[in-house]
This record gives structure tokens, sequence and C-alpha cells, in this order.
DNA sequence: CCCGACTGTTGCGTGTCGCGCAACGGCAAG
DNA sequence: CTTGCCGTTGCGCGACACGCAACAGTCGGG
């Protein structure tokens, strides 16, 4: 492991918390300004970082581009965009897509709400693993084994008086989403918000994200939520077209 | 300038045109694969990047959350979010939101045209100089001594027949755009498409951001391109407004 | 089925490079 | 004018990152 380069890193992570002057940035990595000093212009040199004044640095360009076009590659989201961005205009609310990548799942995009209630989330961010409905989709699509192993390293951090605190709850929680094809969110993250996600698939069938609405509880009352699933399986489907899925006719034919 | 530090930004920058595995990523830097290997792995535990399958590397969410984090500091963005997006429903083009940025015109925001023609862009691309409406109205918004400094630096790469290619030309079309109060990319970046561009002002007044519209020349020829200003000016006063800007009633007045 | 080629991984000795110290300089406030 | 704060520079020491060479795992071809 690279000293030097773990504290850049480190460096880069206090910087996402807003402009910062050269020995803030020393101290808060625990180590002497000379070194920050160095690190800062290197990562200055490939636009990592930039000054904004005479003595404060803030995050540059070159993360903002490789980000994006790190976002781009994922073809899930600009195969999704069509229809998402129809969902939201549809309903309304805030749309989000989010998909399971190395251990967590992260929001890869993000429709906001036309009303003035907005969502503390962003592109970017992890969702947590047991109290949002995108997780739900994305876990429950995983084979019994993995679903196990996963539900055993979460921490059920109890966010809501609705939240599942239990391995065994969250695997029950799972089958039911399994069998119903969506998950529900009934505010178990936020007191005041209510969500819905279902699962947009590939070629095989695998599930490559999960999409989600998500609803002030003022707006809507639970029962007004469940009314959006048709829309949100609707919007799925046409996302999961788009990214090679073919519709399971089977079923009807047997 | 830390070594290894600066060998960790290029295998990060390598990453960005795709997952790699270890010695593709070794023979781009010009470095043996033990190191590589080193830095990849510490940047890993900070979820710079993730292995993709046993052999694969690829840029991880830790870049996603940084850079969106970033992103959302700037206030332009979240103020002109409202305005910008009615400008794109009510229009169905597509729209840029971008700023001057240490030396360079960076996309901070992006609204996808309703239309199946889209644009090679994306949030974190740099804009070139002499050829995009955004940078015109950005660069025109400096004083003199700057725009001539500007001018100067600028490589006048032709990109069309349109492309503007001397600092002279350059500087007296900054002086058209200050006058005029908007920016006209009349096919100088790209052959099939042109833009109008507007400012965003803040408090005092100063040019925070530049907001465009960019049109296929298919659906609207330069004369229906113009009719969009209107709604552009409205949009940016409604943006600018958001961010502080009063408007300046005196001339009215006198 | 075996062998060879390729790629990722590990241990290790060398010397480079990044580290912190201490002193300097610029700026601003009192 | 003085004082203190913060960024910057030069420097010598030693940790640490480097590349080598050997190992391991996997795939493909004979």
């Amino acid at each position: 492991m690279s000293q030097s380069l773990d504290r850049a890193l480190t460096v880069l992570d206090a910087l996402a918390g807003g402009p910062r002057t050269l020995d803030q940035l020393a101290v808060s990595a625990g180590v002497h300004k000379t070194t920050v000093l160095r690190l800062l212009r290197t990562l200055e040199s490939h636009r990592f970082v930039q000054r904004d004044d005479a003595r404060h640095y803030r995050l540059g360009t070159a993360l903002f581009d490789l980000a994006n076009r790190a976002l781009d590659d994922r073809d899930v989201r600009k195969a999704a965009e069509p229809a998402l961005r129809e969902l939201n205009e549809l309903t309304g609310h805030t749309v989000h897509l989010a998909s399971y990548e190395g251990g967590e799942v992260v929001y890869i995009d993000k429709y906001e709400s036309r009303h003035h209630v907005r969502m503390y989330s962003r592109v970017g961010k992890r969702a947590a693993l047991h109290c949002t409905a995108v997780a739900k989709v994305l876990v429950a699509s995983f084979p019994p084994a993995r679903r196990a192993e996963v539900a055993e390293g979460i921490t059920y951090t109890p966010m809501t008086a609705n939240t599942i605190t239990s391995a065994e709850e969250y695997l029950a929680e799972l089958e039911r989403v399994e069998a119903r094809g969506y998950a529900l969110d009934n505010s178990e993250h936020e007191d005041f918000i209510h969500c819905v996600a279902a699962p947009v698939r590939g070629q095989r069938g695998e599930v490559l994200a999960a999409v989600s609405v998500s609803v002030p509880k003022i707006l809507l009352d639970l029962e007004g939520l469940m009314a959006l699933i048709p829309d949100l399986k609707l919007a799925a489907d046409k996302a999961s077209i788009a990214c090679g899925w073919t519709p399971d006719v089977r079923a009807g034919e047997r």
C-alpha cells in the first residue's frame, strides 16, 4: 500500500466537504503541511484540485470529467434514460436509478421532483442496504446463499420506527420483494418519505439496476404510492427492453 | 511533486477510458506492473477503483461521490436548476450550464434533448474556448485586459468552415457578445449543430455561469434558433434572480 | 491430457524519493 | 512598526516505494 497515495486520497476526501486551506488539510490528514503542499501540487497538475483563492483549495474539474465519463460507460444509465424521464414527468416525483457495485448500492442517476420537497440524495451517494427500496430489489435478485451473506454483513441501524432491524426480517422481506416483483420502503429510511422500486433487467434476465419513485407522505399516502406501481413497472420494463431484455411470454403460453 | 501520486493519477486517467487489466495499465503508465498493483490496492481501499472481474479494474464509486458532492457545492447549479429545466421542457432541446474554472470552461450541468438527436457532451467535459457559445459568454464577461490574455492563449483549431481562427476575430466577436447580451455558435464547433448562450449573474452582477440551448440545424434554421433567444434570456434571468441578482431597472428610470 | 504462454501475485534488497524540521517571506491586523 | 499567521523553500535522514525474479493460477493449443 502506497503511503503518499493514501494520504492524497484522504486529502481529496477532506476536500469533498468544501474548500479548505493548506493546514486545515494538514491537520485533518495528520501530516506535516509541507507534505500536503507537495501532494496538492501534483493533484493540481492533474486538475484534480484547483486553487480557489490564495489560500483555499477545492476539488478540480478532472474529477467531474472522470466520474461522468465512467457514469456514461454504464450503458444501463443511457438505455434507461428515456423511460425514467418519462416516469418522472408522468408522476412528477423523484426518480432514482441505482446499481449494486462492489458490495454497495449506489445511485447512478436521479431525476428531480417537480414539487418543492426535495430529497437529500445525490448521484454517487450510497444507499443503505436495509432500508431503501432500490437496495431491496437489487439484493433480492441474488441467489439465496449470496442474499444470506449480504444480510449477515449489514448493521441494521434503525432510522425510523419501521426500519428492519434483523437479518431474519430482511431475508423474509427479500422473499416478498422477489414474489411481488417490486420493493417497498414504507418510511423505513426517513419518516416523511416512502418509495417503491422495481428491477431493470438485461438480455439474460439478470437484474442490472433498480428504479425507484420516492414520494413525501404529505403528498401521497401509502395507498396513493401503491397506485404508482403500474407506472413504475411499465417504466422499468421499458428500460429493461432498452437494455436488451425480452419480455417473458412463456407464462401465458403454457 | 510526488512521483507515486503522479503515477496513480495517470492510472486513473487511463481507467477513464473503460475497464483495463493490470499490465495494460502498467504499459500505458510506463512502469512495472508491481508498482501499478500497489497503487491499485490503495486506490481500491479508498473505493476509487474496483475490480470488475478477476483481471479488470474500473473506476470506483468514490469518484462519483466526490464529483457529485463537489458539483452540488456549486450553488449556481442548484439555483439555476428550475429555470433550466423549464427551458428544456419548453424548447425540447439540449440545455447546458457551463462555468469558467481555472482557465477552462466546463459543463457543470446538462438537460437532454427530447429529440433523438443527441449531442456528444457530458457534465465535466471541457468546452472549447473559441467555438462554443458558452465560452464566448463567459470570456466576454472579463475585463478587456484579461480577455486579450485569454484570446492570445487559445490555439484556434478550425472545427468547421465557420470556426473563428484568430485572436482578432475572437476579440471582435466578444465585443458583439457583450453588446447583444448573448452569444451565438453558428455551427462553429460542429457542422450540424448551432447554439445560443446567455449569462447567469450573481448578486453583484458578476457572471457566474452561462446557459446555452443547442439545436441541430435540421430541426431549426438560424432564424428559428434566434427565435429562441427571448426564452433563453428569460430563463437566464430567472436563474440569475435565483442566484441573488437584482434586475437592473435604472436603464428605464433614467 | 499435458505442456507452454500469459497474467496476476509475493518476497526482498536497493536507493530513491517523500518526509518533517526549521528558517524565510508575504500579508494583514493591531 | 510590530506581531503573528500561513504558505513556501532548502535540506538531510531514513522510510518506503521501486523493480527484479520467482511463484501461482488460468486458459488454449497440440
